[in-house]
DNA sequence: CGTATGATATATCAGTTTGATACATTTGTC
DNA sequence: GACAAATGTATCAAACTGATATATCATACG
């Protein structure tokens, strides 16, 4: 099979920004990149050995005290197989949305059930919006760091897409009133 | 771990719908619920077996001559767990855009490439937009049946979606535009 | 009539990822 | 001083993907 494995990259890609702690890397997937990717510590450092074997991250210890802490930097490895990837073009674009699942089989519990599932995911969109709106608010102060760019537009599209999510979600509730009439 | 395992109730759904093979399974995975949900074979089978076993599905042999070909029908057993499942709340929805990926990291590419990775997604979501017109048309005609109806909010789903990726693929591209200068 | 291509159909496996758990220390707070 | 929350590394079973293997049937083309 191909190198199908994305991890590689969305490390190596973390560090071209800045060195940081596997823990670190995982918070800014929870954070900045939450909105279209993931990732979990029992990918991040396994991943992180396989690439320091390969020469492309290097590992210091940067412990305080007790405390076990490892910093990882990209090399110039590393930041060229960045590279080449960053110029393939990208494979897969996927959603997995549980909640749409539940919705397609929705026959078997009935409009009542489907209505919830709506209103939960509702929720959540709304909950979700709001922190991008922050984001958005918080960047446009950082808009001259070219970096700071490339987050911008793809907090843009965490906010078009939710608004368009909810847009459906009234739409949808609208429908399902008349059904069941 | 709690039961994580989501394909069992992909199947099951499915064929709450009506009895079928795993390969027409996996053909309706490929089409009407490609937008929301994927799976292959190699999670397909072996879990058909699985749902077997716990008798949630039963097999009938519907080789035709020489060509294997096995049929599955959902119980009574296996509705109950799908309508127990259809009535917790979703647990995950989550997107995995390897665009958005290599756009975040776009600083080490600069504008050029993630202006053409923009424009390969733009590409993309025409081509499931026009996919996903031809479902909401054909659905059109049958609405009366309920099943129909929680597809057509399914696709509903789809073309908002998309819809509003488009825009925002307009407006990436004019802010990269923008910057270069 | 032969043959090439694509669709139908089941099955397995290595590689990738998740979600849970374990363990230990540091920081903040009441 | 005690307790909770955050920081930090690490591993593992279970789930899933993408590739591959194998075989038959339908069809179109010359």
């Amino acid at each position: 099979m191909a190198n199908t494995k994305k991890m590689d990259y969305v490390l190596l890609g973390l560090l071209s920004h800045e060195p940081m702690t596997g823990y670190e890397m995982k918070k800014r997937l929870d954070s900045s990149l939450r909105f279209f990717w993931g990732g979990s510590f029992g990918s991040i450092y396994p991943t992180l050995n396989q690439l320091e074997q390969e020469g492309k991250v290097t590992k210091e210890n940067a412990s305080s005290n007790g405390r076990e802490k490892i910093s990882y930097s990209i090399t110039d490895i590393g930041r060229e197989a960045l590279k080449e990837w960053l110029k393939k073009p990208a494979e897969k674009d996927e959603i997995r949305y549980e909640t749409l699942l539940k919705l397609f089989f929705g026959n078997e519990t009935g409009f009542e059930g489907a209505g919830e599932h709506i209103e939960r995911f509702e929720e959540k969109c709304k909950d979700e919006l709001q922190i991008l709106r922050m984001f958005e608010e918080n960047l446009s102060h950082y808009l001259e760091e070219d970096t700071h760019k490339y987050y911008y537009l793809t907090v843009q599209f965490g906010i078009r897409t939710y608004e368009s999510y909810l847009k459906w979600c009234e739409e949808a509730k609208r429908l399902i009133e008349e059904w069941k009439r």
